[in-house]
DNA sequence: ACCAAAAGTAAAGTATGTTTTACATTTAGA
DNA sequence: TCTAAATGTAAAACATACTTTACTTTTGGT
């Protein structure tokens, strides 16, 4: 599965602490998610999307290996 | 988180084995995400979306918990 | 009422998400 | 260039998703 967290978060010009603040994680778990380390929760799938006004289909998507 | 996996099982007519079967993973997963036992992976739930003809939003909702 | 399929549930085990702490590297601005 | 902020990374500990096996209960059709 990929994403583009990265991406948006620097189209909204946020800080990875600062989105981990926001959906109320740690910086660790953005970093480990932006870099594919591992796939989030729905739950916080549906935080960061909302973070950043999207729909959770707009910032993840399945990929060959899902 | 709630979601409408249930009732979009039934608009299609669909069972909880047989939801399993096409997202790749156990019956007992499928009738836990159901019944909010837990949430599943952002994997998980876009298959299980997609399956259905929906995006994550539409199936998936945060709750004031989360 | 009977039978089969579907759904509920539970416990033990495994895999993976998430936190915490800590340190190294990169980047941007004064 | 110097410094601070931001990012990358790693290991240990912990929480939760998911599987497997197995049994019970419910539901729908005949």
């Amino acid at each position: 599965m990929k994403n583009t967290v990265r991406v948006e978060r620097a189209r909204e010009n946020i800080t990875q602490a600062g989105l981990a603040d926001r959906i109320g994680v740690s910086r660790q778990t953005v970093n480990a998610i932006e870099s594919g380390k591992y796939v989030p929760s729905a739950v916080l799938a549906l935080k960061i999307a909302q973070v950043f006004g999207k729909t959770v289909n707009e910032v993840f998507e399945l990929e060959d290996g899902d």
